[in-house]
Order: structure tokens, then C-alpha cells, then sequence
DNA sequence: AATGAATGAGGGTTCATTCAT
DNA sequence: AATGAATGAACCCTCATTCAT
């Protein structure tokens, strides 16, 4: 998300042309808002505008049509910060544990209070109606999302800190509910009428903590468990 | 899904009055496959209706508004399989290793496999477009659900079978995943460009196995147990 | 023009239905009028419908778009009327003097007086936006007529009425002021301000008269032009 | 053309206040070229100031609103050629057969061939929606223009050369085509689909001699010539 | 004088809903 | 009960015009 800031004018341009700059960034982040809360077909360009404190016509000056904000909220929103996760993931070498406990969890913690995590249910409420939309998310989150966590549960059992599970499907356990976090918050967790679900960070941490004793070795062998501990 | 046959003319009758009995199954099939594919507001009557083989006239004979249908659509698939499902467990008195793995794990196998999958994208893409279904929603899925799974985990824990966890996280552990796999069916997992999630059989497999044995007691992390109980 | 009036309805139709069948007709006229007057892009297609008697919707229902409608105004009508008079003159074997102003000038008085005039002027006025009008135009209305007259000034000349002219010149000094009277009628000769350009009806008369005395043989020449008399 | 000069600055200033002194004539130039290809309505403002090398912001200080830019256009692009070729004709003695074979009938070809002829189709096209441009379009060339050749004509059946024909018809029949040649090349004639109606110096040529040949005394037809005296 | 970002009224088009048949 | 023609409000988008720089 901060990457994003680098598009902006630097401040010695005068305010007119500093404007210009921020527009794009505040346009996104009122579509984002109200594409996520309403959807796509149900938000109103006018509304979209109005949010971001200009008219309709001066949306159409950075984004020439309602499908193309769609793909630039998207794209902005969610490839930048998946692609620093996966760089930061892939170059951890330290316990497998430890890097779950301590890197991804945090890090999926801070998505889910974040904007972005809306981009999660937009993109299940919309794909089908954008092809385009399944090819970008699935190249450039999905795939390499699952790449890099399927290399951490593997490194795992390589060093004979977990047991030999079938990986894909551990990935999917172990992310699959974080994901939900983030859409939950963006439809139930955000009527009043819902039960909440409580506190995002208790439920990640028993999250982690539950699937990380699945993943371990058994009582059985007691001994390799120790050793998983270090 | 049987259940709803109750609602629909008795199979002795005339056919053509057996036709018109069930017309609004077939309305309300239609509508859910177009609701579920491309939203509420990117569906349109006509083509509900087209579907259904009837005209549009006939479909408010049936349905006095879009969304007095889309409400109708969300009652009728999704209260009485649920209510079904819920009385199912809680009469189960046996182990609870026994029943996550032979009752809850095929009913979830037949629920993604079956058109009320779709429902659960539906509640997430419309919830905060119409109250209404918060409440219901709430109410008669998630509430009850939640209540009977953790009972189900409670008792385990009380039979020493599983370690003292914290329950509601626990629960979430286990059931987000599955619900998620029922939305990424209509989303992600319909679209060509996608990469496939494998076969739902093998990873509710695994993930029930995973989830298990991070529940069963064990001397794998005496001190992160202990965590997990405050 | 008449044979469009096969597509309406026959009277034992509902009037529901007999409704239907002439909508189509009532809105071609209702678009040309306003499509002559104010140009394609001037008018409000709102216009169009009122005009018609019915809501902008309605119109929608007959035409995909501003664009078909056009199109559909020119092809009913100037196609059908051009084809016929093309026969007709074809069909001619007299002279060619007898031709021209016995059966060329009234059609041209009568094509004048009509609604039919217009569209001329619509062609000429939209033709660059809408290359597909170029296409149709020229392949069913001006090159056919252009054959049929260039035949009979030949025929003339090979039966000795006429000199040996310039064949295609004198098409063209023959037609042109009629298509400009028609073009005329529906632009300068629609505004008050401006000077009447006459009885349509004593200009072609004498048009023709000019014409073929500039075509017969000169008075070089008595005797031939003495044959051409009859 | 030439005498439009005179509005512009004299070639010996400042290059820079050249180029302004010239805006005015660019931007006419480019929104008549504009508004002849695709009509007054159709066409945009942007691409009138683009096609003129400057902002639309700069267009609004020479002309105040679209409809004024119109207005300029006619009047500096048609009126001045007009008023000169009238002069020139007005001011022959000469015999009437040459003087339009050496007179009218090159002046014509010239028009045909320069930007000017485009201001007839501009003219068609949208009297109906300007009224002002019927008065000073009928004012400044239709009367004028009529009174000249009506006079030539006339001064040709006075000196025996022509014979007593209905005077104003003759000055359609030989200046319509002439018109028509003028908005045919910037409507059909502009398009690929269209067949070529041939080098305008020929068919010029060979109107003015059919036309000629109509109007001169002969023994071709005389009850015809009796008839057209009324 | 010149720019071009910003505006907002207005146009073409869609679609939920009604109603005569 | 069933139809489908008709409606018109509302939406996306364009473009003439304005105005701060």
C-alpha cells in the first residue's frame, strides 16, 4: 500500500498539480470502500465520486470506464502487498515455527484490520463476472501465495519438525480461515444484527497454535517432537 | 435439499397441475444458479425467468419483487438443510473423533458438491445490501451451527480426547475452510484461467486429520497447550 | 413506401397486436422527420419517441440502438421506392423523350413532395460517420440509377434523338438538381428567411425541357432533330 | 481565399505575434474541415483546439461558445469569395458564351477543388438548426448569387444568343449540379465505398456545353421553346 | 495569453415492474 | 394462470464550458 504513495507529486508542485496526483490513490480508495461493501454492480459511479470529494466527470479523466476502476483498484490493492509478504516469507531461513508465529500471523493480523483485506471479497463476489480479474489474481496471488507456504510447510518436514501431511491440503487449512477473516469482516461482521466473531488476534493466535500441534510429530514419537521445539 | 420436495404438489397429481405446483422450485433454482454466478444486482429478471422456461410476468405471479425472491431463494436452500444437519450431530452420542470423521466430514463432502454451496457466496456478496438476511442468516446458520460444533468440541474435551483449546477459535479452525471451499466452487474454482483446488474429497480428508490431531492430547507442546487454555 | 405497409398487422389481429405491427412503422417515420430536420446527432432519441407516441423504452424494443435505427430508416425508406422506379424505367421501350418526361419528371415531382425527399439529405449529412450508409447507398441506389438513365441517354443517342454527349456528364447534369431540390426542401427551403426557390413543378418541367433540348441533335442538324420530335 | 488574408496580421511582425495573429484563421481552418467530415453536433470541441495546435481553453478566447465558432466559420469562409466572383461576373461585357465557359465554369472548378466547397454541405446540414445562417446565407449568396447569373442569362436572350427559356429555372438547372459537386466531395465522394463520379473538370465541362447547348437559339423545337416562354 | 483540470447537465441505454389481453 | 408489450426511473458516460494557475 505504501508503494503506492510513490506515484504521488512531490509537495514543491503547486497545489493544483499536487491534487492531481493524490486523485488517483483517493479515487481508489473510494471505489475499494464502497465496491467491497455494495459490490460492483450495486455501486453507483456518482456515489464512488462523491466519496473521493470530486464530480463524476473528474473520475472519468483518471479511469476511462467503471470496469476499468474495478481492475485498477484490484490490481493496486492487493498485488503490491502479496508480492513484499511472499519476498519477506521466502527469504526467512529460521525456524519453521517461529516463522509462522512470528511472521505470517502478524503480517495476516495486519492485512485483515487493513482496507485491503475487502479486496479478498470483492474478488470472490466479482471474478466470475471479469475473466480477466481470475487471470491476474490467480497469477499473481494465488499461485505464488501457495508456492511459498507449501515451500515452509515442506522445509518443515524436511527438517523433521512436522510430520509428513499432505502439503497443498495443510496450506489450505492453514490459510483458507484467514482469508474467510478478511471477507467476514466485509459482510456479516459488518451488520449489526451478527454474532461477531471476536477478536481477529485471539483467533489467529489458536489458529497457528492449533494447526502447528496438527502439523507437529505425534505422541508417539516423543522424542522428534523435542526436537521440533528449537 | 429432500425437504424441500415437502413444499412442492404431491407427485399423484395431474401433471399439468404437478407443472404449475412447481413452478416456484424452478424459479428459485434458477434464480440461485444466476444469484450465486453473477450477484444479485448483476442478475436480471428476464434471464431468471428465460431459465425457468417461463415468462417474466409469471415470475411476479410467483415473486412480488427481485427481492422478495432473493430472500425466498436464501430461506429455502439454506434453512432446512441446516436444521437438519444440526438435529443429526447433536443427537450423536458416540466418540467425537468417530463423528467429525464419518458425520460432519460427509455432510460437508455432499453440501459443496450440491447447489447449496452457492448460498454461502450469495449471504457474503448481498449481507450488507439487505439487513434482513443478516438476521435470518445469523440466526438460523451460524448461531445454531456454531452452538452444535462446539458442543461437539467441548464434550471432547471433557471426555479427554482432545486437548483444552480455546473452542470457539477451534471451531472456526475447522469450519471456515470448508465454507470457503463452498464459495471458491462459484468463484475462483469456476473460472477457466484458475488453477484448481483438487479434489474437496482429499483435503477434507486431510484437513479433518490435521485438525484431529491438533485437538487430540499429547505431550507434542506441554507449554503451548497451556497457553491455549486461558 | 406502400410495400412496407405488408409488415403491418391484418385488422383481426387484437389491437394489442395490431399495435405492435405498426410501431415500427410509426417510429421509422418519426425518426426521419426528426433525423432530416436536425441532423443524426441533434436528435434526442427521447425526441424520436415521443413523436412516435410511445416512451423511450418502447423504442428499444423495435431498435437496438440510435445506430440500427438509422440504418433502418434509410433501408425502408429509399430502397424499395428507388427499386421500383429503376424497374419502371427499365421496363420502358418507347422514346426517350416521351421517357424522361412523361415518367422521369413526375417520379421526381411525386419523390419531392414525399417524406422520401429527406432522406437524401440524411445521407449526405451522415454518410462519413456511418461508412456502412456509403456501402448500402451507393450499391442500391446510385449505381443502379445511374445505370438505368445512362441506358436510356444511350439509347437516345443510338436511335439518333440525341447527340453523342458525354454520357455520364449528362446523368449527372440531368439528376443532380433533382436530388438538390430534394436536399433543398428539407434545408434552406425549410427556413423562413429564406427566398423560395419556386414551384417544384415548373422548375423540373423546364429542367427537362433544357436538358433535352441541350441533348438533341443541334440545329446544325434539321432533319435529324426533326426526327427526334416524334 | 486570399482575400481572408486580410484578417490576418501582416507577415512582418514578430514570428511570435504572428502566431497568434494567426490562431484565429487555424482554429477556423480546423472546425470547418471538423464540422463539414461529421457535422456541427458531432463533432468535439478538443478536437477542433487539437487539430489546431492549442488547449481548448484557448478556443473559448477567441470564440465564445461552439455555436459562435459556427457562425465564424460561414461567414469568413463563404462570404468573401462569393462577393468577389459576383463582382467579376457583373462586371463582364463580354459574350455570355464565354463568359461562363471562361468565367463562371473555372471559377467553379476552383471552388469544387478548394476548402470552401465544404461550406456548402456545412451550410445543408444546419440551417434547420441556426436560423441566423438561412438569413445571411440567403442574404450574402443565394440572392446575389442568383441575381448575377439571372442577369447573364437574361442579357443572353436579349442579344439573341440564348433562347426566351424560364429564366430562374435555367440558373438551377446549370448551378445545382455545381452545388451538388461541392457537398458530394465531402459526403459520398469522401468514402471509400463510394463509386468516383469522375474528374469535376469533365463533367464541368461537359455541363456547361449540354447546358449551352439547351439554352441557344435553334430550330430544334420550337412548340418547346414557346411553352418555356410563359 | 495559454493551459488543462474540473464540472455537471444531458444523452443513450437498461431493466424492474405493471397491465391489458 | 400466463404472457409480453410498455413504461420510466436510473445508470454510465460524454462534452461544452469554466476557472485557478
Amino acid at each position: 500500500m505504501n508503494a503506492l504513495l510513490s506515484e504521488t507529486a512531490d509537495p514543491s508542485a503547486p497545489s493544483h498539480q499536487r491534487r492531481k496526483a493524490e486523485r488517483p490513490d483517493e479515487l481508489l480508495d473510494a471505489a475499494l470502500s464502497l465496491f467491497v461493501e455494495k459490490g460492483y454492480a450495486a455501486t453507483r459511479i456518482d456515489e464512488v465520486a462523491r466519496r473521493a470529494g470530486v464530480s463524476k466527470g473528474t473520475l472519468y479523466l483518471y479511469y476511462a470506464s467503471k470496469e476499468e476502476l474495478l481492475k485498477a483498484v484490484i490490481r493496486s490493492r492487493l498485488s503490491t502487498p502479496i508480492a513484499e509478504a511472499i519476498e519477506t516469507v521466502a527469504a526467512h531461513t529460521g525456524g519453521t515455527d517461529e516463522l509462522l508465529t512470528e511472521v505470517v500471523a502478524p503480517w495476516w493480523a495486519q492485512v485483515i484490520g487493513s482496507d485491503a483485506s475487502g479486496v479478498f471479497k470483492l474478488i470472490i463476489t466479482e471474478v466470475r463476472n471479469f475473466p480477466d480479474i481470475a487471470e491476474f489474481y490467480n497469477h499473481e496471488v494465488v499461485e505464488p501465495g501457495h508456492r511459498v507456504m507449501e515451500t515452509v510447510i515442506r522445509r518443515g518436514i524436511a527438517r523433521g519438525e512436522f510430520r509428513s501431511v499432505d502439503v497443498p491440503s495443510a496450506v489450505h487449512s492453514l490459510l483458507l480461515p484467514l482469508i474467510m477473516l478478511c471477507v467476514h469482516r466485509h459482510s456479516l461482521g459488518a451488520c449489526e444484527a451478527a454474532a461477531s466473531i471476536g477478536d481477529p488476534l485471539v483467533f489467529i493466535r489458536a489458529h497457528f497454535e492449533l494447526l502447528l500441534h496438527g502439523l507437529r510429530q505425534g505422541p508417539v514419537d516423543a522424542s522428534a517432537a523435542a526436537k521440533a521445539q528449537n
